[in-house]
RNA sequence: GGAUGGGUGGCCCAGCGGCGACGGCACCUGACUGUAAAUCAGGGACAUAGAAACACCGUAGGUUCGAGUCCUACCCCAUCCA
C-alpha cells in the first residue's frame, strides 16, 4: 500500500507499505542480483549503510543456486539473512542483456544458460513461478527490454507482446498467493511500462497497464543507449499516465544526476548497478563529482574519499590507502569503495526526502548539480 | 684462464635475413545505467600532452638490396671446468 506524505512540485515523498516493512521514498534500491551485492558486501554492512530494499534477479537465481534450492531454504530473506523487503528482478533485463543468447516468442523466452549453455526456458508463468519460490517482496513482471536504436516497427509488437505477458504474470501470481505452501502469499507485482523512446506508444501501454490494479508500476527499457534528453523526455512524458497512487519504479537508472532528474518528474523507486560496479572499479562519488581512485593524483592524498562522509570508509582511510588496496588487487579495496559508493546513494535519497518533505526539493537538486560538475 | 648459454620496453620474454620488434606483468588513461563485468578498451620501447619527422634490439665494425636475426672484435651476466 502506497501512502503519499507530501508533495513538491511533482516529485513524491511517500511511504510504501510491505509485508516486510515500510519502504520510505523516493527510494534507491541496492542491487544484488546473485543474492549478493558484488565487492563483498554482508548484509551487517547494508544495515550500516542506510539500505532499505535490496534488489535480486530471478535469472541468475534461477540458473545458480536454483529457485527450488531458495525455497527449500526458506526463500531468499532466510536464505540471505535480511528481512527488509527484496524486490526481484523478472528476467526482463536479460532479454537485452543476454540478446545473443536467446529466442522471444510468443510463449516467452529461450535462452541458452550464459553458465553452461544449457537451454532454460522463461516465460511470465515461469518467472512468477520462480520468483514466488523466492518469496521476495515484490515481483517484476516479465517483460521484453528492447534496446534503444529500436524503431517503431520492432517497439510496437514488442509492446504489445509485454501487455499480453502481463496479463499472465498476474494470473499466475495470483494463482500462486493462493496455494498452501506459497511462502510469501501477500507477494506484490508490478507492471513494466515499455514503448523505446516513442511517446505515444509508451503513453498509451501506460493506460492499458494502469488499469491493471497492480501494486506498482514500473519504467523499463531506458538508460538502454538512449541520450539523457530523450530519457528524460520519457519519463515526463509517461508518469502521469501512471497511477498517482502507487509507486513508480525507474528501472536501472541511474546516476546521481539521473535520479534526481526523475524525482523531478515523480519517481519514486530507483535501482541502478553504477554505484556497486564503479566502487569495484575504483570509481567513487562524491559532491565534487566522480573520482577514479586509480589515478596516480591520489598516490599520497591523504583525505578520506569525501571529507564528512558517514561511511565506514571515509570514516577511517584514506583516499591514498584505498588506492594502494585497489592497486594491490585487495578486495578490501573495492569493498570499501562499494560501502562508500552505496552510501552516497542511501543518503542522497535521504536528503531527498527531506528536501522534499521541507518543500525545497528544487534548490535541493540546483545545488547538488552544481556540485556535481557534470556527474 | 677454458667451455657453454645468454644480453630485446620498468620486469619477464618472442623473434631464426624483409621489424618502424610479439606477448605477459607492471605503469598511465578511459568506459561501464532492471550486473555474462574484481570487467573491457586505449596508451607508451628514443622523444612527445598528442601527432608528424628523426631514431631503436649490450658496444663497435663488417657481409647484404635489406641485419634484432649472419660474421669479427670487445664489454657484461649466468652455469660448469681448472
Amino acid at each position: 500500500m502506497y501512502k503519499l506524505i507530501t508533495t513538491d512540485g511533482r516529485a513524491k515523498r511517500g511511504e510504501f507499505h510491505t509485508p516486510h516493512g515500510v519502504i520510505q521514498t523516493p527510494v534507491f534500491m541496492n542491487v544484488g542480483t546473485v543474492a549478493a551485492i558484488k565487492g563483498a558486501v554482508s548484509t551487517e554492512d547494508l544495515e550500516q549503510i542506510g539500505t532499505l530494499v535490496e534488489l535480486s534477479n530471478t535469472y541468475h537465481l534461477h540458473v545458480r543456486p536454483g529457485d527450488k534450492l531458495i525455497k527449500q531454504m526458506g526463500g531468499l530473506h532466510r536464505f540471505m539473512s535480511w528481512d527488509k523487503p527484496i524486490l526481484t528482478d523478472s528476467g526482463g533485463f536479460q532479454v537485452f542483456s543476454l540478446a545473443g543468447l536467446r529466442k522471444i516468442k510468443e510463449e516467452g523466452v529461450y535462452f541458452n544458460s550464459h553458465i553452461d549453455g544449457r537451454k532454460i526456458f522463461m516465460g511470465p508463468e515461469e518467472s512468477m513461478q520462480i520468483q514466488s519460490n523466492l518469496a521476495s517482496t515484490i515481483a517484476m513482471a516479465f517483460d521484453e527490454c528492447p534496446p534503444a536504436t529500436a524503431e517503431r516497427n520492432y517497439i510496437q509488437p514488442s509492446v504489445d507482446r509485454t501487455t499480453r505477458w502481463l496479463k499472465r504474470c498476474k494470473d499466475e501470481m495470483a494463482r500462486l498467493n493462493s496455494l498452501e505452501d506459497t511462502i510469501n502469499k501477500q507477494q506484490m507485482l508490478f507492471g513494466i511500462n515499455q514503448g523505446g523512446i516513442f511517446e505515444d506508444i509508451r503513453i498509451e501501454h501506460a493506460k492499458v497497464i494502469s488499469e491493471m490494479d497492480l501494486d506498482g508500476y514500473a519504467i523499463g527499457g531506458l538508460a538502454v543507449g538512449e541520450s539523457h534528453e530523450d530519457m528524460y523526455r520519457i519519463i515526463e512524458a509517461t508518469v502521469p499516465y501512471l497511477p498517482q497512487n502507487k509507486p513508480t519504479y525507474l528501472m536501472g537508472v541511474g546516476t546521481p544526476a539521473n535520479i534526481l532528474e526523475a524525482v523531478e518528474r515523480g519517481v519514486d523507486f530507483f535501482d541502478c548497478v553504477y554505484p556497486s560496479r564503479n566502487g569495484r572499479h575504483g570509481h567513487v562519488y562524491t559532491n565534487q563529482g566522480k573520482l577514479n581512485l586509480f589515478n596516480q593524483k591520489y598516490e599520497t592524498d591523504d583525505r578520506p574519499i569525501e571529507e564528512g562522509c558517514g561511511c565506514p570508509a571515509c570514516k577511517r582511510y584514506s583516499r591514498a590507502y584505498i588506492r594502494h588496496l585497489l592497486k594491490a588487487k585487495e578486495m578490501l579495496g573495492m569493498r570499501f569503495c562499494v560501502l562508500h559508493n552505496l552510501y552516497f546513494y542511501n543518503n542522497m535519497m535521504k536528503e531527498i526526502r527531506e528536501a522534499i518533505e521541507e518543500h525545497r526539493f528544487a534548490e535541493y537538486k540546483r545545488k547538488k548539480l552544481d556540485g556535481f560538475n557534470g556527474l
